[in-house]
Order: C-alpha cells, then structure tokens, then sequence
RNA sequence: GGGCGGGUAGUUCAGUGGGAGAACGUCUGCUUGACACGCAGAAGGUCGUAAGUUCAAUUCUUAUCCCGCCCA
C-alpha cells in the first residue's frame, strides 16, 4: 500500500457509511437457532417507535453492541433481538398536537380516524430510530425486529390479560389514581414524579356541631376542604381523648362529618389532626375505606371544581379555587394561622402538569402474588444485578409494593379486552371480539374503551419478541436470555415488570444479568431535557466525530450504576485515539508491499517478544474485564495498550528494521510481529469501535469476510514472557532517564547525546548490550556499556536506573551547580521513600504481622533505594566536593 | 424522614488494605522517513472532615459536613 492511499487523518464518515450496509446485507447480523453453539441472547430495550435517538440509548445501546459483538467473535451464537415501542402518551401526544394545528382534535373526528392517524404517524416516524440505531452501529438482528403493538406482541398482551384475569389477579376497582388534567388520563404510581416544592400550610378551624370547642386541622391543599368528609386523629393521642366520634361541621359547607380516630395519624405532626378528603387523598381514601365514609368528587378530570364543590367554586381551576378558599375561610373565622412549608408535590412525568389524586373506576394488576417470586428470584440470585447494590433498591420496592393500575384514558395502545353487557352487567375478559353474552345471551355489548399501559406489552418484551404464546424454537434456546443492559431510572417501571412477568408466564427469569448503567448529563451534571435544552443529539456527534468516537468516549466515561457527564473533551480525546489507530495501521500498511504472511523466517528479537507478551496480556485483560461487565476499563485498558506500548515504543523500534538497517529475515519478523499483533488487537477492539477496525482489518493480509466474524483473540500463556518484559523495562528506563537529562539539560532533540552506562552486574550489562540499538534509537543517544567506569566523567549529568548508572557527558553544555540541585532533589525524594521503608522495617510489628512477601516486598525495595542513594551521594560529592 | 451514590491533580474522572493514576488543561523543547487529532520532557494532590479497627487506611467501620439521585 503507498503512502498517497490512506489519508493522514482519519475521516469516519467515508468509512462508516460503507461497511454497516455490508454487515447488515451480508447478514452477518442475523443469527438462527443452533444447538451446537451456547446461546447468548440479549433484548434491546423498545425505544419510542417515533422518538429519536438521544444520548441515553446512545449508551445504552453502545454497551449492548459491545457484548453482542464480543460474544459472537467468542462463538456464542449471539442475538441481540430489536424493536420499538408504541409509547402510548407520548405519541398520542405527538398526534393529537398534530389534529390541533389542524384545528380539530381526536373527540371529533373520533375513535377509528384517530387511530389510522396515530399509525400513519407510526409509519411516517418509525423508520427514523431505527436508521439512527444503524447509523451507531448496532449489530442487532433487524430481521427479527419487533414493535410492541405488532400482532405477535398484541396476542402476547390479550393473552397475559386473560390468564391473569382468569386467576383473579386482575381487577376493576374504585381507587384513587394519580390523574393528569392535561394528559387526560391516568398514570402509575411510579410516573408520578415528586418535585419539592415551596407551598404553604394552613391551619383551619372545624367547629364541633354541638358548640363546644373546635379542632385544628392542617393542610397544604385547602380547595380539599370541600370534599372533607371527617377529621381523623390518633386513637392514643391524648388531647383528643373523649372526643372520638363528635360531630364536626365542615367551615363554608356546612355539612355534619365524624371526628374518628385511625392509626394512619402521626400525632406528632401538625396538630395531630388530618382532615380526611377520600376522593382525593390516597391516604384518606385508605383511611375512608376502614371507616365507611363518602367519598365526594370535587374536582374534575380538567382539574376544575366539579358541581359537588358547590355552586360558589363550581368551574374554578383548582389553584384559583385554593386562593378564593383561603380568602373565604380567613373571612369566616377559621384560618388560625399560615405556615410557609417545602413538600413533595406530584407531576406528570410526560408533561410536568400537577397531578391530582383522584377517585375512578380502573384495572388493577393485583401484584403481591406476583411479587413474592419476583423478590424469591432476586433472593436466590436467579436474577442478579450489577452492581449489585441495585438489588436492594429492587427488592424495596418489590416489597413494598401496590397494586399496578393498567387502565389508560387512552385510545392509542392496545385496548382493554373486555366487553361489558348493557343488559346484564357482565363482565367478559376475551381474547377475541364478543358478540353474545355468555351470561344472558344478549348482543348490547360495549368493549372496554381504555387501552393498557405501555409498560404491561413491554413487561412481555423478553418472551413475546421470542415468538411467546406460540412455544417457539426460539424462546426454548434464547429464553432466559443472558443479560438485561439498561439504566438505572426504569427498575421500577420495566425491569421489575419483566421480572415478575416472566416468571408469570415462562416460570422463568427473563434474564440471569442485570447490568444497570447511569444517565448521560450534561458537561455541567445536570440531566439533559428538553426543556433545559441541554442536550446533545448523539446522531450530531457521529457526524462531526463518528460513531466510533461517539461510541469509545460513551463506554470510556462510563462505570457500572454510575452518571456519566458528556464533555466534549473527552469526545475530542476518542477521536485523537481513533486517529493514533490509524495512523499506527497506516504505517503498518505502508510497509507491507513486499510481505506475505508465512513461516517465520528470523528471530524474534527482545522487542517482539515483549509486545507479543503484552498482546497476551491484554487479550486476558480484555476478556477478563468483559466477562465482569467493566466495559470501560476494557476500552481503557485497550487505549493505553495501543498508545503507550504499541505506538510509543514497539513501532519505534520496528522503524529501522523496516527501513532495512538489519537483515531481510529481520525485517520480515517486524512485519510479521506488527501485522499479528494489530490485527489481534483491531479484533479486541472491534466491539467497541466497528467501524474503524473493520476498515483497518480489511487492509491487512489474512483477512476474512468481517472482522465481525474473526475469532476472538484467546489469551495464550505459551506467549508470556515475564523475562523479556523485564528487560524491556530496564531499557526503556535507561532511555527514559537520558531523554530527562537530554530535557533538563536543554540539549535540543536533533543533536545526539553521549552516554557512558555503568552496569556492574552482568546480567543487567548483558542486557544493556543486546539493547543498546533500542536506547539508542529511542534517545539519540551514543552508547557505551561498562562494567566499572574507570574514571567518571565529571561534567556530566548522571541517573540510577535499575541496574545502571547514567552518565551523559556534557562539556561545556552542564552547568555544575544546576546538575547537583537536580541530584539534591532526586536525593530528597529518595530519602522520602526510604524513610517511609525504614519505618516499616524497623517496626517489630510490621515484621510479625505484615505477610512474608510484603515483608520481603520491602525489603528490596529497601535494597533498591539505598543503592540509588549511594550512588547519588558519590556523584554529588564528586560534582562538589566531599561536604554532601 | 428512610435509602443509595459521589466528594482523589486546575477541570472531568479511574483506582486501591502495603510505592497516589489517566485524559484534558498548564509549562518547556521539537516540521524526529504513521500521526501537530502528533512527539519528548516537566510541574501539579494533607485522596471532604474527625475518630476508630489494623503492624499498615486514600481504601474497612462509625460519626459529621457538602453535592446529587431515589423512595415516603
């Protein structure tokens, strides 16, 4: 290959764009069922079908492409099964923003228009996810992708729906639930988010019927009052004994209600009385259910004051009712006092709008039955998270969970399969369309107009994109699958669903592995949103940096469980790395023409042992960090592979071998060495940079079809070489300290150096001899080895390494008293270090307790730095004069 | 209020019961036959604070302060 062919800079885009369609037409994606191979099955978590990608997915999916791809270089027959989800109120949002610009809205031009629209939306956006998917370089089987509203997926819904129903583990119920006035529909509990915020607390007086006295109540909502059907105390608090069961009257409404006593009330907050609205206070519903008292809706699903408010508030929005509330009760006589109070108040997760609890008919998934294998699994390490701190935080929730309400006010999602009879009441849960009732016979019946919660078809994803209710080959060999990759914030709303599900339906875990990651924030660590406008559009970023870069800087930032800030540095940092690759490989290239790979023809010299050694190391290292889950140490430990052994020193001293300045044989091993280890170390790297090492593998002599497809370098001991990696270091020492000198000294790079290296041992002289061409090479430096130097040179700058002593002649260049304080400073530091050993080894303590190979740690370590100090000493004498 | 995570170089972050690391930034010097998205060298840290366990603590325990997240 000549120069002029590869570009010195590298340029990801004219790569990237080639080789995904090659892989995804050359179908090396695609995987089928093969019992001869282990299985390693991973899901994709379902993005919206009609979002775009964001810096969450493009970690979240980064991680997943990493284990895929490194799996099935392993032989594993490696799946990773993608898909959509139908996000019912995010694109119901999306759609009905779009009927509003149109000047209409999904009431008027109805049900079926609706959802015709809602698909078409489906159809015009789908497609724009998973093309971004492919612009990062997911290796997922798009042939067997799925979205939850398709048929499969939707069979899989009515079927759980229907089992679940048929062992009364689904049921219609009054409850309070957590209403979104601008939404239009119900959320679950865990879509509430609470946001602290600055309100008030407003003490009230509630007269007792009978004249005598009043009790003070509490609270930060006033415009509740209205709905306020008793007043509850603690049934052991004292200042409320003999009061039990009095009647009170409700200040401005005038109706006669019970002061009761329940256990729910902490005396200590407050006044130790909470006035009870059971229409619209999960507690009070609770608290209003033991004691039978009406339930009075005052608010209404456009979060105004309904009819039941009286004709006084009746229309007024909820906050604008609290303000006129307030004024009539300090009117009245009845606002006491007015505290100011930070509480937690519940939004919208979707739009952020205030959340009102409130009293309607909906499905409930009832989940304690279904919870106790959930927390079994986890218990028996069934399932296991990583880090495994997120158990607990699984676990806690699991226990102290409530009942799941599936029912959305929705039309996009998959609807309800029950039918009620007009004539009869009957309920009828059916998989298929009802006509009759089994019950009366009669034919007025009226399917259930709500859908399901998004995250009841997502709970199935593990087994119904695996062809689930049919008993597919597919579900028998993937299923559980092997790892789970996912963040942090969605073990509630996902990834315990799935597990109780599958254990449900499979009898199985979904998953052996969980392996939660952070979030994504922004340079400054604040969560990227919308609103903030702070986030970064990872499909920019592959275009200024590519995937590649994107993907090596996402998996590098990342710890498992932890955040992770996106700074553009790091970013510039991944691309330089991407950069150095190339152009390692393109100077490996460029001194290939005359080479075909072969039976080794020369030697391996000390160099190529010490870097085959290193290779091996790395591949151990690479596999072992992998196989725990520490992806980002892997890439790091791949990064400092690459620069600082492959680039830094191995290419360097490969350079005058390439150049023909030893022997034809010798050259080829150079050739020889460098093409195997890059190409094994491409191959390590691959999963986490697909692009470039595919390109650069491609290029090399060997190849196969993809490197998707190479083998994964398996780590073999035979290549260990302890030994020559000693030496190596040794040299690189000496080279190291006379680049210092050659630095400290200000002696310009281009001039060559000097150095008499004395190395009393014959082992480290022996050494020093077989690599006197690397430190010479490396430090411009002339070399002369001796085993005593006679006469030490006096103007010279001087360094101990292990084993040598440095000296670099520089007459006329060094100036005396500058080289003996550089020597009194390296004194001092070895002094430090001495001390601190000293200390050790003086204490009887150390000695008796400190483990042998510790101890004995120590002790050379002593050895070593008292040489260096004599050593030192002696040079500065000779520079000064005996008074050091 | 309960739980969890974090507090390590100027910045962003790794890491570890026994010699404090990286990247970026800074400083010095370099068109060294792959790379200035580069090369060589350097400076820079009481590892939040206090106590305890230990022969030995940045690492383990407890308390405490600050920041963030989750739950009630």
């Amino acid at each position: 290959m000549a120069k002029a062919d590869i570009p010195s800079t590298y340029d990801p885009r004219a790569v990237e764009d080639r080789w995904y369609p090659y892989w995804e037409n050359g179908g090396f994606f695609h995987i089928g069922v093969n019992p001869e191979q282990k299985p390693f099955c991973i899901v994709m978590p379902p993005p919206n079908v009609t979002g775009q990608l964001h810096m969450g997915h493009a970690l979240d999916y980064t991680l997943q492409d990493i284990l895929t791809r490194w799996r099935r270089m392993q032989g594993y027959n490696s799946l990773w099964v993608p898909g959509t989800d139908h996000a019912g109120i995010a694109t119901q949002a999306k759609v009905e923003e779009q009927l509003a610009k149109e000047g209409t809205s999904r009431y008027e031009i109805g049900r079926e228009a609706f959802l015709k629209r809602a698909w078409a939306w489906k159809e015009q956006y789908g497609s724009r996810i998973t093309a971004q998917l492919r612009r990062l370089g997911a290796s997922c089987d798009w042939q067997r992708e799925r979205f939850t509203m398709d048929e499969g997926c939707s069979e899989a819904v009515r079927e759980v729906f229907i089992r679940l129903f048929e062992r009364g583990l689904i049921y219609r119920d009054y409850y309070i639930t957590n209403w979104c006035p601008k939404c239009h529909t119900t959320i679950s509990d865990i879509e509430v988010e609470h946001i602290e915020k600055p309100g008030h607390f407003w003490y009230l007086k509630y007269p007792f019927k009978d004249g005598d006295g009043h009790v003070v109540v509490a609270t930060t909502r006033p415009e509740t009052v209205l709905g306020d059907t008793a007043v509850a105390v603690h049934p052991d608090d004292e200042r409320y004994a003999g009061l039990i069961g009095k009647m009170l009257v409700l200040p401005l409404v005038g109706r006669e209600m019970p002061l009761i006593a329940d256990e729910y009330v902490d005396p200590s907050f407050g006044t130790g009385a909470v006035k009870i609205t059971p229409a619209h206070d999960p507690n009070d519903f609770e608290v209003g259910y033991r004691h039978g008292l009406e339930q009075i809706i005052v608010i209404d699903k456009e979060g105004k004051m309904s009819a039941e408010a009286g004709p006084r508030y009746q229309g007024l929005d909820r906050y604008d009712c609290r303000k006129k509330i307030v004024r009539d009760l300090e009117a009245g006589g009845y606002l006491l006092k007015t505290e100011d109070l930070s509480h937690g108040v519940g939004h919208c997760y979707r739009c952020n709008t205030v959340i009102e609890p409130m009293l309607s008919r909906q499905w409930f998934v009832k989940m304690k039955p279904l919870a106790e294998q959930a927390i079994e699994a986890a218990k028996a390490g069934d399932v296991r998270f990583i880090p495994e701190r997120f158990t607990k935080v699984y676990l806690s929730w699991m226990e102290n969970i409530r009942d799941w309400c599936i029912s959305r006010q929705l039309w996009w999602g998959h609807r309800i399969p029950v039918w009620y009879c007009k004539d009869c009441d009957e309920t009828i849960a059916s998989k298929k369309p009802v006509s009759q009732c089994p019950k009366c016979g009669g034919t007025d019946l009226e399917q259930d107009p709500d859908v399901l919660d998004t995250w009841f078809s997502s709970a199935l994803w593990p087994f119904s994109t695996l062809g689930w209710p049919k008993q597919t080959i597919e579900l028998a060999y993937y299923y559980p699958t092997s790892v789970l990759v996912t963040g942090r914030d969605i073990i509630f709303f996902w990834v315990a669903r799935m597990i109780f599900s599958g254990l449900a339906f499979m009898n199985d875990v979904p998953f052996r592995v969980v392996s939660i990651h952070g979030m994504v924030l922004d340079a400054l660590g604040r969560k990227m949103s919308k609103s903030l406008g702070n986030g970064v559009d990872p499909i920019d970023v592959i275009e200024s940096h590519g995937a590649d870069s994107l993907r090596f800087m996402l998996v590098t930032s990342n710890t498992p469980g932890n955040d992770l800030r996106f700074n553009f540095e790091k970013l510039d940092g991944a691309r330089n790395f991407a950069n150095k690759l190339w152009n390692a490989s393109r100077f490996v290239l460029m001194n290939l023409e005359d080479f075909e790979p072969g039976e080794q023809r020369g030697q391996y010299t000390l160099a190529d042992r010490w870097i085959i050694s290193r290779y091996q190391n790395l591949a151990e290292e690479v596999t072992r960090l992998l196989e725990s889950y520490e992806l980002g140490e892997a890439a790091r430990v791949l990064y400092e592979f690459i620069w600082n052994e492959f680039c830094d020193w191995y290419i360097e001293l490969a350079k005058p071998r390439l150049y023909g300045k030893t022997t034809p044989q010798d050259r080829y091993t150079a050739q020889s060495v460098l093409t195997a280890v890059l190409k094994g170390t491409l191959e390590l790297l691959h999963p986490f940079m697909p692009f470039i090492t595919e390109e650069i593998w491609q290029h090399l002599p060997g190849k196969g079809l993809t490197v998707m497809r190479a083998s994964w370098p398996v780590a073999g001991k035979e290549l260990a070489d302890p030994e020559a990696e000693r030496q190596m270091e040794m040299l690189m020492e000496v080279t190291k300290a006379i680049r210092h000198i050659r630095s400290e000294m200000n002696v310009p790079p281009g001039k060559q150096l000097e150095a008499y290296l004395e190395a009393p041992q014959a082992a480290f002289r022996d050494v020093l001899e077989r690599g006197t061409g690397y430190i010479q090479g490396l430090a411009n430096a002339k070399i002369a080895i001796f085993e005593a130097l006679k006469e030490k040179p006096e103007q010279a700058a001087h360094a101990v390494t292990h084993g040598a002593e440095v000296f670099v002649p520089l007459k006329g260049l060094i100036d005396i008293e500058q080289e003996a304080a550089r020597l009194r400073k390296e004194l001092a530091v070895l002094e430090k270090d001495l001390a601190r050993v000293n200390g050790k080894l003086n204490n009887q303590g150390f000695l008796s307790k400190a483990p042998a190979d510790v101890i004995e740690k120590e002790k050379k370590k002593e050895n070593e730095l008292t040489g260096k100090q004599t050593a030192i000493r002696e040079r500065l004498s000779m520079l000064v004069g005996g008074n050091e």
